[in-house]
DNA sequence: ATGTGTGAATACATTCACAGCA
DNA sequence: TGCTGTGAATGTATTCACACAT
């Protein structure tokens, strides 16, 4: 969108494909670290290489953004940033709310890379009132009663759970009513959400049992009892791939602290 | 590079897709729920409901491990759960090392899901001199300079790597070297590894990003300048979606402990 | 020369819809 | 009759390969 570009829609129209937009903080992350070093200019080859992406996929998505690169030259490091960073809606900050300060909601509280990417931790939620404000890497934790109040008072519309699994659909649905609309999930359950409430997953044990599927191919065929055992196949790198999906409700699972 | 591959074996027995694999963790989960509820049989329906897929995906995907259902009737539950776990790899089960035992590190040592699933932390390791000997989660931390020794006494294939940024590829690079082949990475960081080696990544801020990019469309299109701005269009129950890629080296980024 | 931007080709994933078995 | 299993249809993502701007 930036200026008026008005040809064809392929360029900045809303069509942005989810594959894409999972992709772009890898770039922005990679930028940012060109940035810091002071490189004023990358090409699509070098950029890829450092997102660990291949440069035709990287050029790809980067078409649907619009085209700020320049042919023979490569991309502008801090125009890109921002262009993405717009994209991705970081150019605001967002208030977000952690629910839930295990060990888990202590490393995310602590984690650094929230300030730095257009996220403020705005409140620090538990339901235990022995932690009632003691501060959490700085900041103190509130108890559960005032969850829908911090989230009005601060214009909360993200948040995060790191709860047991067993109170994460309850606290989902209140962090929902109160006014929540994109919730990033650790609790190991899938969370049933009203439509046009996103829901993301991170959920230690599944990346696990993905990689034990991997391994246990790379460690040959000898569990193969009866089965039509294929050797090597699936040797490559594989090295990472997600899938989520969804119907109407919610989502999934996760890490979980004590 | 376990054994040798090249070209494209692609089988058709052993060829499982990537997406179904992501998904079978999650049925098993499911699945366990409904065993320990001793429930005997569910039909595609309800079980695609309790992992929060729709049915003709779940059945789809079932497909590619045989034909384990009965018609007109549903799935054994317990058998199914034995057959998914046996194909995901976790009916042996996975020594596991954690390094870096900040925050994070000790959240993921003291998940439940571990033992429950086929894994168990081996050993749990860290660089930090003042922390060796101190047991979290009722392990004894190790110092880092016994790593190599750690891996190759447990034979340990799998390793999760929980340290600051700076010092991931370093990590990484040892724990190849002993002999890890499949790495969970919570750092915020590209890994390089060799040819064989899987990782898969773990990162907060990313998923954060994604929903910060989806929350601003719903915000409306205040911002929208020139733009063909499109209205609703996307209040749909998103809730996911992921996807990484990879070339020949490593993958991505993560949580980071304080 | 060099490296972007992109149609066209290919590969992969989801959904449909229904034949066929219990 | 009810529900699985699966080909065919559709949709999405990746990769190729090259015209073209700089």
């Amino acid at each position: 969108m930036a200026t008026g570009r008005t040809h064809r829609p392929a360029t900045r129209s809303r069509g942005i494909p989810e594959a894409t937009v999972a992709r772009l903080p890898l770039y922005l992350r990679a930028l940012t670290a060109l940035s810091e070093r002071s490189v004023p200019t990358v090409s699509s080859e070098e950029l890829a290489a450092a997102a660990g992406v291949n440069s035709a996929k990287l050029r790809k998505d980067f078409s649907y953004l619009g085209s700020y690169g320049t042919r023979g030259v490569g991309y502008d490091v801090e125009y890109l940033v921002y262009q993405i960073s717009r994209e991705l809606g970081l150019t605001q900050d967002w208030p977000v709310v952690i629910v839930g300060i295990g060990n888990l909601g202590a490393a995310l509280a602590g984690y650094g890379g929230f300030a730095s990417r257009g996220f403020r931790v705005a409140a620090l939620i538990d339901a235990d009132p022995a932690m009632a404000g003691k501060p959490v890497a700085g900041i103190p934790v509130q108890h559960t009663d005032d969850l829908e109040k911090i989230i009005k008072d601060n214009g909360v519309s993200i948040g995060v759970i790191a709860t047991p699994a067993g109170v994460a659909q309850q606290v989902c649905d209140r962090l929902v009513a109160a006014g929540v609309t994109s919730i990033l999930n650790f609790a190991p359950t899938v969370l049933s959400v009203p439509d046009g409430v996103d829901v993301r997953k991170v959920d230690l044990s599944i990346e696990l049992q993905i990689l034990a599927f991997h391994e246990q191919r790379k460690a040959g065929e000898e569990t193969a009892a009866g089965d039509g055992a294929l050797p090597a196949a699936t040797a490559r790198g594989v090295a990472a791939g997600d899938s989520a999906d969804q119907g109407p409700d919610g989502d999934v699972p996760a890490v979980m602290p004590a």
